[in-house]
RNA sequence: GCAGGAGUGGCGGAAUGGCAGACGCAUCAGACUCAAAAUCUGACGUAGGUGACUAUGUGUGGGUUCAAGUCCCAUCUCCUGCACCA
């Protein structure tokens, strides 16, 4: 009798040896292979099992990468520590930020230490970590002075109840990206940051990139590029000119008014002394609205400013509206309508009773009484002076080198990116290194003075009047500038959670440089990341932040690359029964913890991969975890059983083993790793009933021990020794397959007719077509009448006899 | 509204256009046991038949094909993302 699998013993004896002998090591030869788990912000609810899915991902991948071409595995983690999740967990806790973080650091480091994962700790870092944040400052101060960091008053989106100013990225639907509450606008200075800038290197590249297509198209969408022009509408009776922007230049002379965003600098100005009070109604009206109103009202409001812009194109005289349909912050913030070809000015015309002027024809001709805008780009043009009779699809390319050449506008392009709303008014972030001096304007802190700590501060609560809690702070406040020394005051904002994560894997490899964020020489070596992982919701968020960074940091030479992560997977969210997402309110959170007690960590890495494909959500279901435990318990047993029989290898267990070779590493290369574990099961179950025919070799047991290995790391451990092995498992080489030893000589075809499967015979692979029809005949015997009008045979698959 | 993904047994899920339901969970029966657990063996889409078998079956309706879960068209449902971006 064998010994039995005790998880508890093995998974212990193996965790101590690899601590003192790590399997990992850089020898400084080997090539090596970074793969990146996205680092948590070290939240007090700890890890639940959908977190851990992830690690295991990018451990089996690290494990597999370092057994299958020998690489060195740059395999690190860290803590995201700054941020509203922090400081909000805090302040609800009642204890400061810095103490509730290092508590929760030290405890999900704990559980994160029981996935027995390749972590190099020797690379951890922690985004609060002065000597971290030190850099963080350090590359706002580069943006500032290449132009990138901005400051500018704006309205902009504002979280009431986290009391701060957000991001575009970080309004979903109208709300709060972390807390759910309705997004407002409040009117504050604010640093921003000029990502738009690199709004075309960031489309671009993607093209490079191995990721996802629905990240690359998410992060398309986002970016939002479009051709067309921009055409100057003069105002009557006046100097000035309203510039619009339009992807549709060829519906030009359909232009029948022209709507201004309620925001635009010319709102006020082009109202007649008649409609003044009407006008600052609406833009009041207008500037209390939340977004979440803005986006429910799909009415369309507006109100006339009693002014007339001349169409440039046919001196036409239409009216100027103002309506909150138009965005401040999109083009130019006014736009010209042409309600017969846009359904939005349609259905303001429509209201507002503002002739429709048809200019493309539709299913070519004329509608009289148009119930819905035409929008397609396609017909003839007609009411359009000399551009009837062209085409609408081609007009619209031509039209605006056509409209720059007589004067009236310009070719250009434009994003729905805006630039990144970089303050945020609340007391747990890097603060912003920057001087504010009433003679020299805005001044960075000197390089050579940073970091620039965090203060300690008694009430770090956010203060809700737009100024951060570090405002109150009069003698961090009040310092000196340095350029000429004058009294000056210090910036009190600080930087949102994504400034540290937008850069935070370029530092792993070097964390304890004091003298650069990264030295050049092991940024070549070790970067960029060659795979990362993580859930799909920073699509727009951190990886284009990341995408931004990186590339900024290549234009100054920091770094040789400019995109950060070659390859990207996603992975599925685990959830609770009925697909709810897991959280502490709903109270169905499923810890690891109990189940790495009771089944061990092999158990539950394997079962974590088992629930289902990785890139897709998953409902935990806890009972099937035993289905796993059983098939390590087989494996185990069958293993000791068979170590010793000194059985000689015969062709059905060399083909046995080739195979499994084969279906495990394209599973593998695949991603699919739930049908890696499936496919473990299935060839075990395969290795027993062989066992009990005539006994198994023990080379099919090693390969089978060194195919696991990246999936069951102690199991595979102990029983590689087991086996004989004097060395880890993990030094051990990938085995290849060998298409030879694979092959059948005879397969087993199913015979059809007329498309159903009748019969099977079994028949030597290399078997000529009329052999094997009239094999497949003579199986089907009398099944078969009629007259046969077609046979088909395909190799090795199937025979289909067609009768009538 | 637009874009993307998905719909297969009681459940999670497998299937380069070629025998649908691998693998696992649950369930049922049997073996072992004084008994239970564990373990082992077997059954397990639906309908009919003692039976070998027959019919039917991958959201719905059409189509292409010798052959469709897989390809095409239409349609329904669910999920995700974007959403007045001119």
């Amino acid at each position: 009798m064998a010994k039995p699998y005790n998880h508890r013993e093995i998974e212990e004896k193996w965790r101590k040896e690899w601590e003192k002998h790590p399997v990992n090591v850089n020898d400084g030869k080997k090539p090596k292979y970074y793969c990146l788990d996205m680092f948590p912000y070290p939240s007090g609810n700890g890890l639940h099992v959908g977190h851990w899915r992830g690690y295991v991902i990018s451990d089996v991948w690290s494990r597999y990468k370092m057994l299958n071409g020998g690489h060195y595995i740059i395999h690190p983690m860290g803590w995201d520590a700054f941020g509203l999740p922090a400081e909000n967990y805090a302040i609800k806790m009642g204890v400061h930020p810095a103490k509730s973080t290092a508590e929760n650091v030290a405890n999900i480091k704990k559980q994160i230490n029981q996935i027995a994962a390749l972590y190099d700790w020797d690379m951890e870092v922690n985004t609060t970590d002065p000597d971290f944040y030190k850099w963080t400052q350090w590359i706002f101060v580069k943006m500032f002075r290449a132009g990138l960091a901005y400051e500018k008053e704006m309205p902009i989106n504002w979280c009431p109840s986290c009391k701060t100013g957000l991001a575009n990225e970080e309004v979903v639907n109208g709300k709060c990206e972390r807390c759910g509450a309705d997004v407002t606008k409040k009117n504050l200075k604010q640093w921003m940051l000029r990502i738009t800038k690199y709004a075309d290197r960031l489309l671009n590249d993607l093209d490079k990139l191995d990721w996802p297509e629905k990240v690359k198209k998410m992060q398309t969408d986002w970016i939002g590029k479009s051709y067309g022009a921009e055409v100057d509408f003069p105002v009557e009776g006046r100097e000035e000119k309203i510039t619009v922007y339009t992807t549709r230049p060829d519906t030009l002379y359909g232009a029948t008014f022209m709507v201004l965003a309620p925001e635009h600098e010319m709102a006020r100005g082009l109202a007649t002394p008649d409609m003044r009070e009407a006008v600052e109604q609406y833009i009041y009206d207008a500037s209390m609205k939340s977004n979440v109103d803005r986006l429910q009202d799909k009415e369309k409001t507006g109100v006339f400013t009693g002014s007339y812009a001349v169409n440039p194109i046919n001196g036409a005289k239409i009216p100027i509206w103002l309506s909150d349909y138009v965005l401040a912050d999109y083009g130019t913030g006014a736009i010209m309508c042409v309600p017969a070809h846009d359904d939005r000015d349609f259905e303001f015309a429509t209201k507002f009773h503002i002739p429709i002027v048809q200019v493309i024809a539709q299913d070519g001709k004329e509608i009289e009484n148009m119930t819905q805008a035409y929008t397609q780009a396609s017909g003839t043009m007609i009411n359009s002076g000399d551009w009837n009779g062209m085409e609408s699809a081609v007009l619209k390319k031509e039209a605006p080198a056509m409209i720059e050449k007589m004067g009236a506008g310009r070719k250009t392009v434009n994003y729905k990116l805006r630039d990144w709303v970089f303050s945020r008014q609340r007391y747990w972030g890097e603060p912003i290194p920057i001087v504010h001096c009433p003679k020299c304007g805005c001044v960075p802190v000197p390089e050579e003075q940073l970091p620039l700590l965090l203060p300690e501060v008694e009430s770090y609560q956010p203060t809700g009047t737009g100024e951060s809690p570090l405002a109150d702070i009069e003698e961090w406040v009040n310092t000196t500038c340095p350029v000429c020394g004058a009294p000056a005051k210090r910036e009190t904002n600080t930087m949102p959670q994504w400034a540290g994560s937008s850069w935070y894997f370029l530092r792993y490899v070097d964390n304890k440089n004091e003298k650069e964020l990264v030295s050049r020489e092991k940024a070549d070596r070790y970067l960029p990341v060659d795979m990362y992982i993580g859930g799909v919701e920073h699509a727009v968020l951190h990886l284009l932040y990341s995408r931004f960074y990186t590339k900024f940091l290549y234009d100054i030479g920091v770094i040789d690359f400019d995109e950060p992560f070659t390859k990207l997977f996603n992975q599925g969210m685990i959830t609770g029964k009925n697909g709810i997402k897991m959280s502490k309110s709903k109270g169905n959170v499923i810890s690891p913890d109990d189940l790495v007690r009771d089944y061990g960590c092999d158990s539950l890495r394997l079962y974590e991969l088992f629930v289902g494909p990785p890139e897709l959500d998953s409902e935990w279901d806890d009972r099937g975890i035993d289905g796993v435990y059983r098939f390590l318990t087989r494996f185990w047993k069958l293993v000791l059983d068979n170590k010793d029989q000194d059985v000689k290898e015969t062709k059905e267990m060399k083909k046995l083993r080739h195979r499994m070779i084969h279906d495990i590493t394209q599973r593998l290369e695949n991603f699919s790793l739930n049908t890696v574990v499936s496919g473990f099961m299935e060839y075990n179950n395969k290795m027993i009933e062989m066992a009990k025919g005539g006994g198994i070799d023990r080379e099919t047991l090693k390969t089978a021990v060194v195919l696991l290995s990246p999936f069951a790391p102690h199991i595979s451990e102990e029983l590689w020794r087991e086996l004989g092995g004097s060395d880890s498992v993990f030094h051990a080489v990938w085995p290849s397959a060998d298409q030879e030893a694979m092959a059948d000589e005879e397969k087993e075809i199913a015979v059809q007719i007329n498309g159903k499967t009748r019969t099977v015979v079994k028949l030597p692979v290399d078997i000529g077509r009329e052999e094997a029809i009239a094999a497949g005949k003579e199986a089907l015997g009398s099944k078969l009448s009629g007259n046969i009008v077609k046979e088909i045979y395909v190799p090795g698959r199937i025979i289909n006899i067609v009768a009538k």
